[in-house]
DNA sequence: CACCGAAATATTTTT
DNA sequence: TATTTCGGTG
């Protein structure tokens, strides 16, 4: 493609962006400016234009799907530059550089990545060892504390004072931690990038390889960058012949893991950019929306400035709905995606977004009610099912036997008979000799160090691990993982009858299996993988990193459900947010100084996702799990979108309850308005509840358990209810 | 040591 | 409500 070319359909600002002079540049861009365009356009310029090889290129994203879609746009503008050259997420890059540096990382060859709950477990087990009581100081805690340390550089030697309780524990805990993951070869995610900062700080001439061989870097969602992350920036690229971050501070919604939007002004004078881009036009909105969320986000007070225009025309208002439960609300949500289909519009055009996953529970039942397809995002991922991560336990210790998580993980997974005692005894001999708990085996198995029971358990795993090896010889990985799933009887022990989840875990071993034919096929990751050992290992990072399941993308015509901060980057031509209550979004726990701040640009972005029509709904009782209903404030960032862009306030949808419709999934539910009796309800007459007061029955429907009436209330409007639950009082019939 | 039912506990967001 | 942990029994 031709330098000409790649300025074509691209707006003053983005051009001006694009062809920026080398040297630093900050590119302020909104919402739906077009920021993965200015981007990948970016790279091809550089390339062509400025004849820089693609090798010499990084372009580090957050997320593996940013990723995948800068690959692939990149691709198109210039060509398959090879597998993936620098394009990456920080963790896989930072991953790539302790992979092939391990020696000067201090990492042994085969250090493996551990997550969160990986780390949890290790945590859990040293505060035993340690004698710190479980109850007080709680793992979780003690684990947010090290990650919070790590995300700010520090090691256990130099933590920075937190003024938590216990602190003095995590900070023994943490100091445990190093040494036990330093010993094990474990890599937490904190680890991978801190480790890779101070590889590069320690030694000099990996430094300068890497300032040389980055000649130019580009950092897509600039504003989600912690602390280590900008000093790693800083170390490779502040001489780097281009550099080029691209982010928005309105779109900050990672504090609570490190991320500072700080560093956006640090840049300013750490870098000094030659060039400061704001894109401003946006072409994803309607002018509703837009300035909808361009209102909200004006009520925050730390902001670089700017402000969102489109000229695509004022488009439909935004709809706020409210429902008198979470059940109703629900309902709504289906009850519209279904009508929206039946007019010729697709699911997949509709995104439900929600601030916390348990949300999705009760969605999930009324979609299922009123027959509408859904897939939920996020949530539990793919790999870090328990069944999947047993399975990749074991993958691990076929690579390497002496990895002790994985080890410890599986020796009674299926259970095998060596209980807790036993895994003691094995840790404790283990110390003593200072090997790993498999070689540990192989000496309590040779001397008997053991009860006879537990020695003939131990031999038998071993035995199997033999196998597993043995049969992993030389073939390839997803027959690897097959023969990891089938000897080691994990299918029997996780799915052992016919019900929904077993059916789900066995499907789920059988994915992984594919998704080990699909990796050997379509490498997604960047380093080579000649061998069927290096592909196992190249495949155990992949899972390790979180990439989703190939499966995920597939599948038909759904609509979509999940959180607003795995939207991020998104787009929908329908929104539809659901739980948009005091408590909830803005979340309770972060209704602080700098948490609500954060709070409202999360609602920024959850807003500006939407294409032509933003639905916003609350509900005025929700119930907490199970029981204990409380009664729900709507959201006060509501109270901060202009009345003139809002449509049909207190839009009172429900229609029909989840019990109905679950019994009749395919009928919709039809208002028979009329004069018929409902145990002596009809319509006319005057009644009273006990929250919404006087009100006249307006239509009645259904039988039975599914008796509803409507109301006309004189101060809350008309609402559908259901009889057995309403506790009506009669006054006038 | 494994299994089962009871009790406790949890809901913020994720590379 | 849904899931995990605990404690008692075999």
């Amino acid at each position: 493609m031709h330098a000409d070319d790649i300025l074509d359909r691209l707006n003053d600002e983005q051009k001006q962006a694009v062809s920026a002079p080398l040297g630093n540049s900050l590119v302020l861009a909104g919402a739906g400016t077009g920021k993965t365009r200015v981007l990948t356009h970016r790279i091809a310029w550089l390339a062509t234009h400025e004849r820089m090889p693609m090798g010499s290129i990084l372009a580090v994203t957050f997320t593996n799907k940013a990723a995948g879609e800068m690959r692939t746009r990149v691709a198109a503008l210039v060509g398959d530059a090879g597998p993936g050259r620098w394009v990456g997420t920080f963790h896989s890059t930072a991953l790539r550089l302790l992979r092939s540096h391990r020696h000067e990382a201090r990492l042994g060859d085969e250090f493996a990545i551990i997550d969160a709950d990986d780390q949890l477990r290790i945590i859990r087990t040293l505060s035993i060892d340690m004698n710190i009581s479980v109850d007080q100081v709680n793992p979780r805690n003690t684990r947010s504390y090290i990650n919070k340390q790590k995300e700010q550089g520090r090691r256990h030697a130099n933590a920075v004072r937190l003024n938590q309780p216990y602190e003095s524990e995590y900070k023994r805990i943490y100091k445990a931690y190093e040494a036990r993951c330093q010993k094990e070869s474990l890599v937490d995610f904190g680890e991978m990038l801190l480790r890779c900062l101070e590889m590069l700080r320690e030694h000099e001439d990996l430094l300068r390889l890497y300032r040389r061989v980055f000649g130019n870097v580009l950092v897509d969602e600039f504003q989600d960058t912690n602390a280590i992350q900008y000093d790693w920036l800083k170390l490779i690229a502040k001489d780097s012949a281009s550099f080029m971050a691209v982010g928005d501070d309105d779109q900050s919604i990672y504090g609570w893991r490190g991320a500072e939007v700080a560093n956006m002004n640090r840049l300013l004078s750490d870098f000094k950019p030659v060039s400061v881009h704001r894109l401003e036009q946006n072409y994803r909105s309607s002018e509703h929306i837009l300035q909808a969320a361009n209102s909200v986000i004006s009520h925050n007070n730390s902001r670089l400035g700017k402000n969102l225009w489109t000229d695509q025309g004022a488009g439909q208002p935004i709809v706020l709905t409210r429902s008198v439960n979470e059940h109703s609300e629900a309902d709504a949500v289906a009850t519209f995606a279904k009508d929206y289909a039946m007019n010729g519009g697709k699911y997949e055009d509709i995104a439900v977004l929600y601030r916390s996953h348990a949300l999705s529970r009760v969605l999930e039942r009324s979609f299922n009610g009123y027959a509408v397809p859904y897939r939920i995002y996020g949530g539990l991922r793919f790999f870090e099912r328990a069944e999947i991560k047993d399975a990749l336990a074991y993958m691990r210790l076929v690579a390497t036997p002496d990895t002790d998580f994985a080890f410890a993980r599986v020796v009674n997974t299926p259970t095998r008979g060596i209980g807790s005692k036993s895994i003691e005894r094995l840790r404790e001999i283990a110390l003593e000799r200072g090997v790993s708990l498999f070689r540990a085996s192989e000496a309590v198995v040779v001397e008997r160090l053991l009860p006879a029971r537990t020695v003939n358990s131990l031999e038998k795993f071993l035995r199997l691990l033999a196998n597993m090896r043995k049969a992993s010889e030389g073939a390839e990985l997803s027959e690897i993982a097959d023969q990891c799933i089938r000897l080691s009887g994990l299918v029997d022990f996780h799915a052992p009858d016919k019900t929904e989840t077993s059916i789900g875990r066995r499907e789920n071993l059988q994915e992984l299996v594919n998704a080990c034919s699909q990796f050997v096929e379509d490498p997604v990751g960047d380093e080579e993988q000649g061998t069927p050992a290096s592909a196992l290992r190249a495949f155990l990072d992949h899972a390790s990193l979180g990439e989703e399941a190939p499966q995920m993308e597939a599948g038909g015509d759904a609509v979509r459900l999940m959180t607003v901060h795995s939207a991020k980057g998104l787009e929908f031509p329908v929104v539809q947010l659901v739980g948009v209550e005091d408590g909830i979004f803005p979340n309770s726990m972060a209704i602080n100084e700098g948490g609500l701040e954060e709070e409202r640009r999360l609602f920024y972005v959850a807003m500006t996702r939407a294409m032509k029509e933003l639905r916003i709904g609350h509900a005025e009782v929700r119930t907490r799990y199970g029981q204990g209903q409380s009664i729900s404030v709507p959201s006060r960032f509501l109270a901060e979108i202009p009345e003139d862009n809002t449509d049909r306030m207190f839009f009172e949808p429900a229609r029909m309850p989840s019990a109905y419709a679950r019994s009749h999934p395919s009928s919709r539910p039809s208002l028979a308005k009329g004069g018929d009796e409902l145990d002596g309800v009809r319509s006319g007459a005057v009644v009273r509840h006990a929250r919404f007061g006087e009100g006249i029955v307006l239509a009645t429907e259904g039988s039975g358990d599914n008796a509803r009436v409507q109301v006309e209330f004189k101060r809350f409007g008309s609402k559908w209810l259901v009889l057995g639950y309403a506790n009506l009082q009669v006054l006038e019939s």
